[in-house]
DNA sequence: CGCAATTGTATTGCACGCAATATAATCGGG
DNA sequence: CCCGATTATATTGCGTGCAATACAATTGCG
């Protein structure tokens, strides 16, 4: 049986690493039924593609829809704060913007005090949106077989991990 | 007090009808805070985020990492099998697969049998990167401060909100 | 066997998502 | 008051996601 050099009895040094128990252990830990990750970015995907004929009917894609609710909620708010609040950055929104502005939906202008700050408003006609909008999360619950009670659970959870995430985020950024 | 021009007695016809009660449950119902969507939507994006820098390493991006775990467990799939497994369509798996031949993890051949599928297989650098990338889930967790039976619960709502989805997707598709 | 319908991938066009970079406005120390 | 550092947004480049479309291989019906 193979030794290690100084003579102390060690794992057979002629063994494969990728064969050790801790090895297959972490070769293992890469099956998808394991993974928070996997079932996360494909519940995400699915959940987009029931939105969207919703949202082709209000002519809203996903992202845009979130961004009209965060207005909906509180309007006049800046590219910044958009962003806080819905976890993107300018290399995002900006296009997006663009285009809702193109669309008649909101009005970009630059802060009169601060001149770096770009403030989106709703228009007249963005904020007419919200009563055809509001039809959308009745019809997405009707198409979503889940009890009440489940669906609250499910969104509980949600924004616990939302938060934890965005904890672990805020952390490695220092 | 406006009546209908019936003479029977009904919700005042000149109230615009986004104030009745049911309207406003409807308004209300559009906050970002009662959705479901949207945190799921966020920590998906947040999670691509935590990923990045641990994928960078072994050359990967978050959905060709969800690429090689499926054929880490199940090698020579076709491009359709893959696009079962993690719910996406051959739009973007395609382009995806193609730079991951680029890259020398897989080879993508005809199937001898069926000229009409294509079909993906680890060489055997793509096999030799499942080492490298054992590290990943292991980092991860350092990241996330989880317990380990929070993590398991979040994980079990993610599968049960992920199978829910797909069937209703399904129906929708009849 | 012939041919229309079906199946499996690829391609196209558009909209994200984000790192890296650029640019303009503001702030702050000297 | 000036100039370097900081802040807020925009732009660029690349890689997804996905509907719509195209196309080749296969199937199935008469």
């Amino acid at each position: 049986m193979a030794r290690a050099r100084s003579g102390v009895a060690v794992v057979p040094a002629v063994k494969p690493a990728n064969t050790t128990r801790a090895a297959r252990a972490r070769i293992e830990a890469l099956q998808l039924s394991r993974q928070l990750c996997f079932p996360l970015y494909a519940a995400g995907n699915l959940l987009g593609r029931l939105y969207r004929p919703l949202l082709d009917a209000i002519g809203l894609t996903y992202p845009q829809y979130l961004v009209m609710l965060a207005l909906w909620e509180r309007d006049a708010r800046s590219v910044g704060e958009l962003g806080e609040t819905l976890f993107l950055d300018s290399g995002t929104l900006s296009p997006l913007l663009k285009r809702l502005e193109q669309a008649g939906l909101v009005q970009r202008r630059r802060a009169i005090d601060d001149e770096r700050r770009v403030v989106v408003a709703l228009t007249a006609q963005g904020l007419a949106l919200r009563d055809r909008a509001a039809d959308v999360p009745e019809a997405m619950l009707c198409r979503i077989p889940l009890k009440g009670s489940e669906l609250a659970g499910h969104r509980e959870k949600m924004w616990s991990l939302l938060h934890t995430l965005q904890q672990a985020a805020a952390d490695i950024a220092d």
